[in-house]
DNA sequence: TTCATATTTGTAATCATTATAAATCTGTAA
DNA sequence: TTACAGATTTATAATGATTACAAATATGAA
């Protein structure tokens, strides 16, 4: 759709991010799949059926355009990879230890309410979250 | 001091992990800096004054043994490098900004009461939990 | 002492990510 | 339109933490 595109193409320009062809299609797919939580070779993939010339470098530094200007946010869970998140509300995550996907978990934390600006003497400026467990489709498909 | 080392003789017993000499020195060194959360690194660097022969494959192969056997737990928040936990009581962490030290924090996290084993359908075994920000020592040297 | 087994070591391999420099694209001045 | 400077993309090499592997060494029971 070309209203997509230009809607894409205005999140990008208020973000002082040139909308070239790549960043757009970069943009689109981790928004449409917000909830897949992306990395850099998923993205890939995802993308050169229809690029063909897409490389990781691309992606790479699209992503990390993208982290500088505050587009999307790193998730971090098992430290062998990146997992990029365009939900910038403030969440948790689980990750399934059967299947690997990560999940959105909107629970009220105390902790991040913007009260507490200090703990224990040391400045807070970002909470962060994560459970570990078994999601839903994976307790649904039968044996633990 | 012989009874020190006794003490950790133990601790490797009760988890049947053998008690080498390695395992001894790099068990002390992670008891006795448990507040720095230490990466292989930190702790090979630590012993290798005094055991000159020591590898990195060493320190590795230790602590994922002791990791395989519960006796520390990873503390994964830069992605970059898994620093090690042997505060096994349930807390969360702290890592500033400026000097990168990781800093335990004691707050009672309501999420991680062990009465909610499901959350939006999912089963939770594990709650973590981290800040980032700037530690109280960074704070007090000056200049943000 | 001898031998089987576990541990330690040095080195190579892996994997995600970054660095680098060449190739390509884009927008604009002439 | 053409030419060109600057931005973007690409292919490739480098990096750094961790693991894989196989040889060397230590341990400890027979
Ligand atoms: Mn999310
Ligand atoms: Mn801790
Ligand atoms: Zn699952
Ligand atoms: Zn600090």
């Amino acid at each position: 759709m070309i209203t997509n595109m230009n809607k894409f193409k205005n999140i990008l320009k208020q973000k002082n991010i040139k909308p070239t062809y790549h960043r757009l299609k970069i943009l689109e797919y981790i928004v449409e799949n917000m909830g897949t939580h992306p990395t850099a070779e998923m993205i890939y993939d995802a993308l050169k059926g229809e690029i063909p010339t897409i490389s990781m470098t691309t992606v790479y530094n699209t992503m990390n355009s993208f982290l500088d200007k505050g587009l999307v946010t790193p998730v971090i869970i098992t430290g062998t990879e990146v997992r990029y998140d365009y939900n910038k509300s403030h969440h948790h995550h689980l990750q399934c230890r059967k299947c690997g996907k990560i999940f959105d978990i909107d629970i009220e934390c105390p902790l991040a309410l913007g009260k507490k600006k200090f703990i224990n003497g040391h400045r807070i400026e970002e909470v962060h979250g994560y459970f570990k467990g078994i999601c839903k489709n994976c307790l649904k498909s039968k044996k633990e």
